[in-house]
Formats: C-alpha cells, sequence, structure tokens
DNA sequence: AACTTTCTGAAACATTTGTTTCTTATAATA
DNA sequence: TATTATAAGAAACAAATGTTTCAGAAAGTT
C-alpha cells in the first residue's frame, strides 16, 4: 500500500475526518494539536498522549492509507524533512495552500492585527473591575445590543445567565426599552453594545439607566460611541475588515475573556450552578451525551 | 545518567568530536547532515544512513552523555518542537503591562492557537463551494442555531440578509421546527451550527431536511457534530478555551470570512441593497451619521 | 425493549528495536 | 614478529514496539 496522492498527513486526517470514529478524531485531533512532531513518538507514546488504545492508532494509519504506523510516522518525517530544508516555508500564511490573496487570508491578517491593537490598548485595571462589578450579585445585570451587536449581547447574556442569577437581556424593540428602565434599581449594571453606526435609541436608553443611578459597561469600536461619556467602563475593539461593513471576531474575544474572567471570580457559586444545569438537561435529554 | 547541560545534540556532538572514534564522527556527521531529522528513525535506519553498526550509535549516545538512543532521539524531538513551534507567536504577551497569567493572555494565547490550527485544515475548495453555494439566489437559505450558537447564527442571518434576499432565521423554539421544514423546497441550503454538546433537536432537524433534498452547511467543532455525516460542506473550528466552556471566537471568524466571499461574488447587487438600506435608515432616522 | 451494528481497548502475539557480549580487525609498540 | 590496546561489527539477547484477535461496550435501529 502506498502513500495516498501526495497529500500530507494532516491534509489527509482533515480529508478523512468524516470517516474517522470518536476515538479517531481524538487522535488525530492531538497529533495536529503539535504537528508534526507529537506523532514521531513511539506508537504507544502518540496513543498515550491522545488517551486512546495503540490499536486505535494502527486503524487510524490504515485508513489514512498507509500500511501501518511505521509507515505513516516514515511519511511525517519526510514531510518534516522538507519543511525544515524550506525557509520559504516560514510564511505568514494563515491558511496554508490557500493563497495569500484569498479573503480567507486576507480576512486573517486583518483579525489578528485588530486583536494585537486591540489588546495593546486594554486598561487591565479596567477589565478586572469590569469583571468584580460582573461578579457582584447583589446588582442586576441589563445586557442591550444594537442592530449588529444584538447577537454578541445574546450570547454574552446566555454564558452570563449560567454563572449568576439576576440577568436581564433588553429585547430587540427599542419601544419596550422604557418598561426595562422602570425595572432598573440604584447600582445596578446596564452592559451595552453600541458600535458604528451608533443608534439614537441606545444612547437614549443610556441616558435613562443613568438618571436611575445604573452603571454603564460599554463595548465600543476603536471610535467611540456616543454613549462613552456615560461610561463606568469601556472597551474598544478593533472592528476593521476587508469588507463592507464591520469585524466583530475581537468583540467576541474581549466578551469572551469576561465572561472567564467573571466565572474565576465566582467560581465557588458557579460551579454548583454548572453541575444543576447539567442535571437539568440531562433530565430534559436535549443534549447528546459526550465523552 | 541525564542530559549534559542544555546543550543540544547537535552541540554535544561538536563538543566531543575530539573524543569520537572514526566510526563514531562518521555517525555524527551523518546526522548533522540533515538535522535533526536523520535522527529521527530507528537505531536501525540511523546506523545504516551513516552506515556504521547499531552498537556504535548506542556507544556513542552515552559518551554524549545519555543514557541510551532513546534518551538522544528524546533530546532531539524536543529540540525539534521548540524550534518548530513558531518562536515568535509563541508565549507572546498580547496584552503588554499585562502579567502573562492574566485570563487576557492565556485566552489570546488560546484563542490564537485555535485560529491557526482551524485554519491550517481549512479545505479552501470547500470554502469557495460554500461560498457559492450560499450566492446563489435561486436557493432559499434557511439557518438555525444551537443553546448558544444561536447568538452567531442570528450574526450570520443578520448580515446575510443585508447581502440577498431568500433568507430564513429558523426560531429558537424546536416545537416549531416541522413548520420551517414545510416551507423548505428542493435545492434549498440549510446552515447549521452544532457545536457540543451537539443537540437532538438540530439532527433532527437536519435529517428531515435532508429528505426534502436540501444542501446542509455545518458549523461545528473539531470533535464534529453527528450531523456532519449529513453535511455537504462542513467547518470544524478549534473551540478550546481556558474556561468550563467553549470559545466561539473561531467560529464567528469563519462565519465573518464566508460572509465576505459571498458578499465578493453578489457584490453588483449586493452593492445596490445595500445603497437602498442606508436610504432606508435615513428615512427611519434610527441611526446617527457617521462618516 | 430487543436486536444489530459498530467501535474500542485488553490481551496475546509477532516483529522490530536497542543493548550487551564477544570475537575479529586494526594499529601501535617493543 | 609478537604483544597489547583499542575499535568495531556480528550475533545473541532483552526489551520494547507494532499488529491482530477478540470480547465487551456503545450507539443506532427496529
Amino acid at each position: 500500500m502506498a502513500k495516498a496522492q501526495d497529500l500530507t498527513v494532516a491534509e489527509l486526517m482533515r480529508a478523512k475526518f468524516e470517516e474517522l470514529t470518536r476515538a479517531e478524531r481524538q487522535l488525530a485531533n492531538a497529533m495536529l494539536e503539535n504537528y508534526p512532531v507529537s506523532g514521531l513518538g513511539s506508537i504507544t507514546t502518540v496513543a498515550e498522549i491522545s488517551d486512546v488504545s495503540t490499536p486505535t492508532v494502527v486503524r487510524m494509519a490504515k485508513k489514512l492509507g498507509f500500511s501501518g504506523f511505521p509507515e505513516m510516522q516514515a511519511a511525517l518525517r519526510g514531510e518534516l524533512e522538507e519543511t525544515i530544508s524550506n525557509p520559504i516555508t516560514k510564511h505568514n500564511r494563515w491558511a496554508e495552500n490557500v493563497p495569500d490573496t484569498h479573503i480567507l487570508n486576507l480576512f486573517a491578517d486583518v483579525v489578528m492585527d485588530n486583536m494585537r491593537q486591540t489588546l495593546r490598548q486594554i486598561d487591565p485595571e479596567e477589565f478586572n473591575a469590569t469583571a468584580e462589578l460582573l461578579s457582584n450579585k447583589k446588582k442586576s445585570i441589563h445586557v442591550v445590543g444594537g442592530r449588529i451587536t444584538r447577537s454578541i449581547a445574546d450570547y454574552f447574556f446566555t454564558h452570563m445567565q449560567v454563572i449568576r442569577g439576576g440577568m436581564t437581556l433588553i429585547a430587540t424593540n427599542a419601544n419596550t426599552w422604557p418598561h426595562y428602565v422602570l425595572n432598573m434599581e440604584e447600582g445596578d449594571v446596564l452592559v451595552a453594545f453600541d458600535i458604528r453606526r451608533y443608534e439614537h435609541d441606545i444612547l437614549r436608553l443610556v441616558k435613562m439607566a443613568k438618571e436611575k443611578g445604573v452603571s454603564l459597561i460599554l463595548f465600543t469600536d476603536q471610535w467611540g460611541s456616543p454613549a462613552s461619556k456615560y461610561a463606568t467602563h469601556s472597551f474598544h475593539s478593533r472592528i476593521e475588515a476587508p469588507s463592507a461593513w464591520d469585524s466583530s471576531v475581537v468583540t467576541m474575544f474581549i466578551v469572551e475573556a469576561v465572561i472567564a474572567a467573571v466565572e474565576n471570580n465566582t467560581w465557588d457559586e458557579t460551579k454548583d450552578r454548572m453541575k444543576t444545569l447539567e442535571e437539568l438537561f440531562d433530565q430534559t435529554k436535549m443534549f447528546r451525551k459526550f465523552t
């Protein structure tokens, strides 16, 4: 049996990923994790690192078209030799086998840049303070987003709801917003998302909330929403994108980091909530068992 | 016996070259020839390549301070790993003035890693085909997400709705899903988001849709939703996160890239739609003017 | 719930690898 | 030339690695 075409082992694993079984996928992922070095040990080592049995390794090697593990490993060594001897392979291409000018690579470049620039400007004190504020369970938290950012607000809300109680997601329709303001207490927190084009309604909501003594955490873009001046803490993400609209990837990233920080702060109680949630899921059988 | 100081195997061989015998020097030279790959085979292979006997290899390994051949080889692998894992991006502090151990930096590291690994595995053909499929205005597109991914589905939907007509966002309540299937036509496209924990309802919806002759575009994670096997095109994002749940940043990234690609494909008509949309916004005065 | 199919790791087995021993080859010296 | 010391590979041996078989587990189907 010969090595299939001239695909790399990584490509083979990717190409046949669908045909792989659970344990085999686990193995493939582990091998890709630190490719290709992680595949260069003995079959025993490789199996242990991936937490599967050695027969699984053999089976996958065969599925990929090799006669056995040694042949696959030889292929890995071959690739490595090519890569190493070719200093040109030190490209800045994110997706290999995709031209530099492909939208995937353009996008990756820009997003990475957004990421770097945003992170450089973040004030860690502000970040910590935000997490602290959101960890305070005495305060209710109200979440609102605009036309585009609504999705991210929703994402934030869904996760925070697992971590703590007292969360409210403010509905899309701005006409109903006064009703929500009615329920805000002094000391509560309003988490608002507002990137260009900034929305009048959000600004209006923020003003109303401020008058009730609510603190504002604002996620906005590099230019800053007009609501910034009312914000207790604000995060400015770079939203550059090689397209007609803006990228939300970095905003998403910060949101996730904030959630993680809050989770850390409140872990003692959060872990119980998560456990309970798992049990509820089990009861409704909504999800498939996994691992 | 422990590995000498922190010298690389190459350095050790050069340092002790004088003390090596004729056959050993021959071996050292061969190993340096295509360092370190040439030393990664079995002792037999290494011996053959250098045209010495296997005992010679063992003897040299011991002279260099290793307990035997396997230990020397492990050292080689270790070096390789360090070299390969991008020296610049590894342990790069993203947010300067924030300690390495801060959640922001931990998160940034993991997300970047997810990004690289995901991009490495993306099949550009599949990506292009997906964009093509979504650009076909004769087909209606139905979008569905799960508990967590609903937000991303929503994000995708909102943007696509600007780009083209014929978009449907399938509501959250799974009880209503049969109604949506009723409206699916043969040749339509279902865009589903399903990351762990994979949801039974989504799998069921996918099966129903498939029976109606709908093609499936699936956004899932590295392990793959059970719906994968019904997918015409699928994208596996790495969703690792230093927290109790998973990161959606990379999924978001791919979604944005797909949207951008579709936008490119259909730009002629899309730009008109966008212009019209702007006018509509102006009329409702919902947004603030901004460059 | 019963049945079928598929998957997976334990364990037995075969094979190869790595190590040690020992003999021969080589070279240096008297 | 005989003697000795050192080097190097052949071969025996020990220790793993890699493969196959098989039975239990899990998932899917009727």
